[in-house]
Formats: C-alpha cells, sequence, structure tokens
RNA sequence: UGGGCUGUAGCCAAGUGGAAAGGCAACGGACUUUGACUCCGUGAUACGCUGGUUCGAUCCCAGCCUGCCCAGCCA
C-alpha cells in the first residue's frame, strides 16, 4: 500500500516555522512511554507523530524509557514496547532511560537547593495535599520552606543516602503558593522510594517526580520539540521552570496534542492491565485488545495502523474517531496483500446428485483477482460439498441472491448449482440439501446461456481441512448511561458479553501450509489471520481481522 | 467561584480577511463469478452564540455559551 504523506498539522506547521526562522538547523524528537504496561494505539499515535516528524525533517527521535517509578514498571514492559515500536516499523536513533539520568538530576536539584529554589519538606502526603489549596483558593506555605540552604543540602542528602523512610521526607521546588495554578503551588521534585528500578536496582532510594524529569531528560538529550498529550498543558509553565532553573543549555518546547479515542475501544492502561491481571481476556495481546501487541494478533498490519493514524491527523480538540475508521484501513491493506480463500464457517452439506461419486475435479482459482501476480491456486470439487448455512434459506425474503428450493447459484470458481430437496432432521432443521449442477457453466468456460444472481463458497467434503474461526465485536461498548460514571465498576459493566464467537468449519486442504500471522480474505467473510498462539499443525485457529463490508439488507 | 485548553458537516480534519480541502460513515446509481472491490453522483446560504471593526470575517476584537483538563510523594 502506498502511504501518503503527513497532511498539515499545527505541529509540523510549527516545526515548518522553527526550521525556516534558523531557531533551529534539525529537530530531535521522542517517544517517551513509561514501562508500566503494553503500548496500545494511542500510544501508536505518539511513535508514528514522532517518527514521521524526524523522518520527514530528517532528524532524529529517539525512543526513551521514562522509568521514574519503580514501583509500577517492568522490564517486561521495555521489551515489549521496544518489539512494538520496531513492528510499526521504525528504528530508534537512540534508546535511552530516563534512569541512566538520575545522577545528573540530582546533581541539578543542588543547583536548585542552593538557588533557594528548593527545599526537603516534613510534611505529609496528607499534609501537603491539604496545604496545597484548592482550585479557588491558594494553598499554605509549608513550615519547613524557609529552611537554610545548608539544612537542606545536607537533608537531600540524607535522603539519597537512605536515611529516611517512604514518604518522610520530600524535596519540592519554591516556586508559589498562590499561583492560581496549581501545578505550581510547590510541586513535589523528589520523593522517598526504597524500591528495587529494573534497570538502577537498588543504587537510588529516591526517585525524581514526572514534572522535574521529564523536562531534564528532554533537555540533556537535545529534544527540540518534545510532544505531549493535552493534559500537560497546565504543566508547561512547571516544565519551562525546571529547564530554566536548573540552568540546562538546552531549552525544548514542549507541545500537546489531543490523545487518540476510538469509539467502542478502553485506551486506559490501567483498565486494559485490570483485564488482564482479572484474566478477561487472553492476555495483553488478546486479539480484541487495543494493545499494538493485541492488534498485531487480530492481524492488524503496521502500514494500516501507521496510515489510519495519519489519516486522522493531529490536533488539540478532544475527539473519538470512529472504529470504522480503522475498520476501513486494514481493509484498504490487505485488499492487495491477502490470498483470496474459500472458508465456510457454519457449515451445511451439500450433495451434488447428478456429480459422480469418487470423482475429484481440480478447478482453477486465482489467488487474488484483484492482484493477477499472485498467481492462480488448484481447489477440489466432488459430488459433496459444504457451502454457508446462511447461503440458503428455505423460505427467502425478496432480494435475497443465494440458494433456495429452485433457485440457481453459482459456486465461486466452479458450477452453476439448482436446490431440488431439503432434507431436515427431526427437529424440523435442515441438515443437507440435495442439488444438480451443470456442467456447461464450468468457471471460465465463457458460458453466458443463463444469468445468476448469487455466487457462494463452499468447500469439497472428502479434502475440507476443520478449522476454527474466531469472531470479534467490540470487547467494551459505549453505552449512554455509562457515561457518567467514570469508575471502574461501570467500565466492567460496558465489557461485551458477546465479543468473541468462536465457530467450528472448514477451509480448503491448501491451507494445510499456512503460518502463524498469515492473513486471507475468506471470500465474503472478510480477513482473518492466523493465531500465532493457539492455531497448531492439527487444528488451525484463525482471527477475523474485519468482516467485508456489506450492503444487503433484509427489509 | 481559580487556572489552562477547546468548539468547521454524523465522525475525524485542512484552511484563508474576498465566494469552506480531504478522509471515514451514510445515501443513490453503474459494474460485478466476493451483496466485496472499483467507478459515478449526493453533503456545510456557511465555520459554538451575540455584537463590533471592515467595502467584505469562519479567519481580527469584545462578551457569552459548550466540552475537556488541573488539588498523586503517578506519568
Amino acid at each position: 500500500m502506498e502511504e501518503k504523506n503527513s497532511s498539515s498539522n499545527f505541529i509540523r506547521n510549527i516545526i515548518i516555522e522553527d526550521l525556516e526562522s534558523g531557531k533551529h538547523d534539525s529537530i530531535i524528537t521522542r517517544f517517551p512511554p513509561e514501562p508500566n504496561g503494553y503500548a496500545h494505539i494511542g500510544h501508536a499515535k505518539s511513535i508514528v507523530l514522532n517518527f514521521d516528524l524526524a523522518n520527514e525533517f530528517k532528524g532524529a527521535s529517539n525512543l526513551r524509557f521514562d522509568d521514574t517509578n519503580p514501583l509500577k514498571e517492568d522490564q517486561e514492559y521495555v521489551d515489549s514496547i521496544k518489539e512494538d515500536v520496531a513492528w510499526l516499523g521504525y528504528q530508534w536513533d537512540n534508546l535511552f532511560f530516563a534512569s541512566d539520568y538520575f545522577e545528573e538530576m540530582y546533581q541539578r536539584a543542588i543547583i536548585l537547593i542552593k538557588k533557594g529554589l528548593a527545599y526537603v519538606d516534613d510534611l505529609s502526603v496528607e499534609e501537603i495535599r491539604q496545604t496545597r489549596g484548592t482550585a479557588q483558593g491558594e494553598g499554605k506555605e509549608s513550615p519547613y520552606r524557609n529552611r537554610s540552604i545548608e539544612e537542606n543540602l545536607a537533608l537531600f542528602e540524607k535522603m539519597r543516602n537512605g536515611e529516611f523512610k517512604d514518604g518522610e521526607k520530600v524535596l519540592r521546588a519554591k516556586i508559589d503558593m498562590a499561583s492560581p495554578n496549581i501545578i505550581m503551588r510547590d510541586p513535589v521534585l523528589y520523593r522517598i522510594a526504597h524500591a528495587t528500578h529494573h534497570n538502577t536496582g537498588d543504587k537510588w532510594c529516591i526517585y525524581p517526580m514526572y514534572d522535574y524529569a521529564h523536562p531534564l531528560e528532554d533537555a540533556i538529550e537535545g529534544v527540540t520539540h518534545s510532544l505531549c498529550t493535552l493534559e500537560f498543558e497546565d504543566h508547561r509553565p512547571l516544565y519551562d521552570w525546571v529547564v530554566r532553573e536548573t540552568e540546562m543549555e538546552h531549552q525544548p518546547r514542549q507541545i500537546e496534542f489531543a490523545r487518540l479515542n476510538i469509539t467502542n475501544t478502553v485506551m486506559s492502561k490501567r483498565k486494559l492491565k485490570q483485564l488482564v491481571d482479572e484474566n478477561r481476556v487472553d492476555g495483553w495481546d488478546d486479539p480484541r485488545m487495543p494493545t499494538v501487541s493485541g492488534l498485531r494478533r487480530r492481524g492488524y498490519t503496521p502500514e494500516a495502523i501507521r496510515t489510519f493514524i495519519r489519516e486522522i491527523g493531529v490536533s488539540k480538540s478532544n475527539s473519538t474517531v470512529d472504529s470504522q475508521m480503522l475498520e476501513h484501513f486494514i481493509r484498504e491493506d490487505l485488499k492487495l496483500k491477502a490470498p483470496r480463500t474459500m472458508g465456510v464457517l457454519k457449515p451445511l452439506k451439500v450433495v451434488i446428485t447428478n456429480y459422480p461419486e469418487g470423482e475429484i475435479e481440480w478447478l482453477d482459482a486465482e489467488v487474488n483477482s484483484e492482484n493477477p501476480e499472485m498467481g492462480m491456486r488448484k481447489i477440489p470439487f466432488s459430488r459433496e460439498i459444504y457451502i454457508e448455512q446462511d447461503d440458503f434459506m428455505e423460505n427467502p425474503p425478496s432480494k435475497y441472491h443465494r440458494l433456495f428450493p429452485g433457485n440457481e447459484v453459482r459456486l465461486k470458481h466452479a458450477y452453476f448449482i439448482q436446490c431440488n430437496d431439503v432434507i431436515k432432521n427431526d427437529a424440523g432443521e435442515v441438515i443437507e440439501l440435495h442439488c444438480t449442477y451443470d456442467p456447461e457453466t464450468k468457471s471460465g468456460s465463457g458460458f453466458t446461456g443463463r444469468k445468476v444472481k448469487g455466487t457462494i463458497h463452499w468447500i469439497e467434503a472428502t479434502s475440507a481441512l476443520s478449522a476454527e474461526f474466531r469472531l470479534y465485536e467490540p470487547l467494551v461498548l459505549d453505552l449512554e448511561e455509562e457515561e457518567l460514571e467514570g469508575d471502574s465498576k461501570s467500565f466492567l459493566d460496558r465489557l461485551n458479553p458477546d465479543s468473541m464467537e468462536v465457530v467450528e468449519g472448514f477451509v480448503e486442504p491448501n491451507m494445510k501450509d499456512a503460518k502463524p500471522q498469515d492473513k486471507f480474505q475468506f471470500f465474503r467473510h472478510g480477513y482473518f489471520n492466523v493465531d500465532p498462539k493457539h492455531s497448531t499443525e492439527e487444528k488451525l485457529v484463525f482471527n477475523r481481522i474485519v468482516s467485508l463490508k456489506s450492503s444487503f439488507k433484509v427489509d
């Protein structure tokens, strides 16, 4: 699939201006995930944005783990995120860890203390909260706010040396407890946490807070444009304050954009982790998860994800993209790439009464009629086949183009068949059809004697390979009444009980060579991916990536 | 009631002081050995509202309204 150029957006415009004005000769961006969960499609937006910008303007983009909170982070997450970024098609210019800068950050904090701009506070979490003030009223200064520089220096060193317990002391910036921006009311810079860090082990027991660490990380790396989401707009004054007051040479510019929301999609790491922890899904890579690994297992391609993200654009307004947009781009990508094949999800046996018994005929079929370069394949045909249960109706509505008693349809790549008899079981359910075929109507013969309105897919019965198909619907539904409650209870209440339907059917015998992550279009059904976790040589398991669109409507 | 941000068709989203790009969805129609694909056609007397400036405003100014974010020793 040809990938389009990034369309115009305000961040790109800022970069163009900065380059034209000479403010920068080149740009550096970064994707700065915290390794506390798996990357999801919201992160993919940030990844594509940052790396595309660097690529377009011949700059650099780094992958930097913002690992400043050992309590929540884990090596498993850094490994998965690296894999996901690479899978999405991007190579980082540098791999960095915020934890590698802990010493420098510590030294910069000392600069702050020496300038009288930071102090060690003995207030408890609760006391700090209470004295911070509210949105309406200003906060109160801590009684420890005016300790001497010498005392602060000594105390901060003791914090580092592990002489205090968790929560006993923090280092705070001395800014303005009366600021209308709550973020600026003496924010905490360092807290004590006697925890083992995945990268630095037990070397540190004080860890920098995001607001202090992030700007330093960007400044150290020479990041020119530091992209983050809207909720950090209030933090920008602090971001700038930190860079300025710690006397960093380089001043990055923070630019905020709206995070990605998609209809019927949960985009919260906390909630996704909850689904995993409570075993409500088959791991972080469950095909219903909006994680990059879930999308990968579902069968989405990096190309489709990238195109989707470029096409939805970047702005500062909160918005929710229709999930049909994502589906559109995977269909578009797979259209020319995915081999066509036939799969019967819910089989109904058909006996072609006028076809010789015991005979197997091999028919020619294009692998992908929309992409002739993909060549041809052979498929077997005989007296007994399976068709889709939905492709037969004893009493069809008008405009039903498929099989019904007396009606003739084409079997894709084969012959016209006409339905003569309907066999039912004692319960009155249709269990078999008796049809006749017309040898003159063979596919490719050029027969024009009659027209049929419908073409249906089928599988030769004796050589059919049984397979499992997993059909997906949204994991979580957008429900009006629930919108107002934001707690986890309502989120679980919105879980879709029908998010996965498993059916047993048949596929063409040549599918025996299908490998994990191979993608196919099952005729008239949609695009499917061979599940890498559950598919085996004995039993193929297909994940439906997305169905085909359909304009068929019953009146 | 403080601060920050936002508001262009059902959903995303460009754009300029001088007659509103594009994509998704939807709806017609053509084609069709996938009710798919493809192709053709159909959308904002108008850019949150009200005033103002201007020959002229979606774009400038003022006021108002809507939605979102902020009181973690999370990021």
